[in-house]
RNA sequence: GCGGCCGUAGCUCAGUUGGUAGAGCCCCGGAUUGUGAUUCCGGUUGUCGUGGGUUCGAGCCCCAUCGGUCGCCCCA
């Protein structure tokens, strides 16, 4: 045996036990947003590496470090996607959903960064995207938190999250609030640790989420952004508010959320786990990105999105006992004794798919005993096995056993089995 | 890119001052010539992550390396 070739490193394979509470999760969020009147849109895993450098910025750690990038056969720079705005702006405004238009779009699916792996986080991660185009006023940031509040809600995780919310206004304001941050912090240089220094060159906001305990004192006496917002972003931020007040959604007002690119204003938002999601707490984040479609050679339209993390979201869910329940299983399972049977029950299975749309029935394939096929049938979950032996095909009847309930087995005709099957 | 911990059967793990590798689960067969989820019996399963070193002898000690995991940076 020559040795075996493993998967990249951070790409998870999903497994059976795994992919049904993948499908469980996948079909949750889209009965979700389809209630909410989105649209799904599917662009490509594999974009040019210009589009990302435009969106993201070229000097944040995405690009600069983490992106997937190399040079197909043209010689043309591609990445994989690092996450979905971005696509999602340019495959709307390349079929020109974007002109004058209102847009309701999501998405899922694969992204991909080159970071070191840990808990809640992996090379290739998966997440679902909404993105509203063409709406300045706060309603419609409302209307999306309340999409992803209603998700929280259908999975059972509300009690399990937090709302965190902030203003980080237009970027004219962070421009002027980012120095007076420097102004703050460069006098007590000595107190920053030596990621706190750094920052202080790269992205003084940053220092307002930083871990370290010791600079919590600093940071709460740090001025705040939202003291330096204009009137506009003021009452966007205000009249967002009381729209959620409405919706009876909780919030955290939460100056020290920061978002990680550069196209954001105005609102941004976290959903934050209260535990079990090791480090990486935020479960979906998203906010207000106005300048963003522009930036990508549009006409300047509003935009409001967010992205939320399944993996993270699914790790919240194992915590559940009713999700860890969800396990592959199929209603019957067809056990075969002889070679006639052999035949009549591949018959036999068919004609009960074909008259049972919704039948989940597994035929016993490759022989086995009697007993090894009940094990199997008992390990597939089913509800039912039925039997199809010598006795069986000779009498034209087939065997039910109830393996989740009390009752005698019984012989049955196609018709008497139908009815039983069709009441499941 | 940096740091902590961990690598023994398909899975979960045991393995005594260093003495030539084990259990349970799983799978297959039988006890019951046609009956699972509970019993009993039997059977299959290894590059002890990899490569060096120390030693008469290494799963165990040392070095390196790869992988996993958790954390930092960064971020969903």
């Amino acid at each position: 045996m020559s040795a075996l070739i493993k998967a990249i490193r951070g790409m998870n394979d999903c497994l059976p036990e795994q992919s049904c509470r993948w499908q469980f999760v996948e079909n949750t969020l889209a009965r979700i947003v389809h209630s909410y009147g989105y649209n799904e849109i599917r662009f490509p895993v594999l974009e040019q590496t210009a589009l990302f450098k435009r969106s993201i910025g070229d000097v944040t750690d995405i690009v600069e470090k983490e992106m997937y990038s190399f040079e197909d056969r043209n010689g043309d720079s591609l990445s994989l996607r690092p996450e979905g705005t971005a696509c999602c702006v340019r495959a709307a405004l390349e079929h020109g959903l974007l002109y004058n238009q209102i847009q309701r779009l999501w998405y899922q699916g694969p992204f991909y960064r080159h970071e070191r792996p840990q808990k809640g986080r992996y090379r290739q991660f998966h997440q679902l995207g909404i993105e509203a185009f063409g709406i300045a006023t706060p309603d419609i940031d409302a209307e999306v938190i309340a999409l992803s509040a209603s998700i929280f809600k259908a999975l059972g995780l509300s009690e399990n999250v937090t709302l965190h919310i902030n203003s980080i206004g237009t970027s004219d304001v962070r421009k002027k609030y980012r120095e007076a941050l420097v102004a703050y912090f460069t006098p007590h240089k000595a107190l920053l640790d030596e990621d706190c220094l750094r920052r202080l060159g790269t992205n003084p906001m940053r220092i307002l989420d930083s871990k370290n305990p010791a600079l919590k004192p600093l940071v709460a006496q740090a001025p705040k952004l939202l003291d330096f917002l204009d009137e506009n972003s003021q009452k966007h931020h205000a009249t967002l508010l009381a729209y959620l007040d409405a919706l009876n959604i909780k919030y955290h007002i939460d100056p020290y959320i920061v978002r990680g690119l550069d196209y954001y204003n105005d609102t941004v938002f976290e959903w934050i786990a209260d535990d079990g999601l090791g480090a990486q707490s935020t479960v979906c984040a998203g906010g207000r990105y106005d300048g963003l479609v522009s930036q990508l050679g549009g006409d300047t339209t509003p935009a409001f999105g967010f992205g939320l993390g399944i993996e993270r979201l699914i790790l919240m869910l194992e915590t559940q006992a009713a999700f860890q329940a969800i396990t592959p299983t199929v209603d019957v399972y067809l056990i075969l004794a002889g070679e006639d049977a052999q035949k009549a029950g591949l018959v036999l299975a068919d004609k009960l798919r074909a008259e049972l749309p919704n039948l989940r029935l597994i035929t016993n394939c490759g022989g086995n005993s009697l007993k090894s096929q009940f094990k199997k049938a008992d390990k597939s979950n089913a509800r039912y096995a039925l039997v199809l032996g010598e006795d069986e095909v000779r009498q034209n009847m087939i065997t039910v056993k109830f393996l989740r309930e009390e009752q005698p087995q019984q012989s049955l005709s196609f018709q008497e089995l139908l009815t039983i099957l069709r009441d499941h």
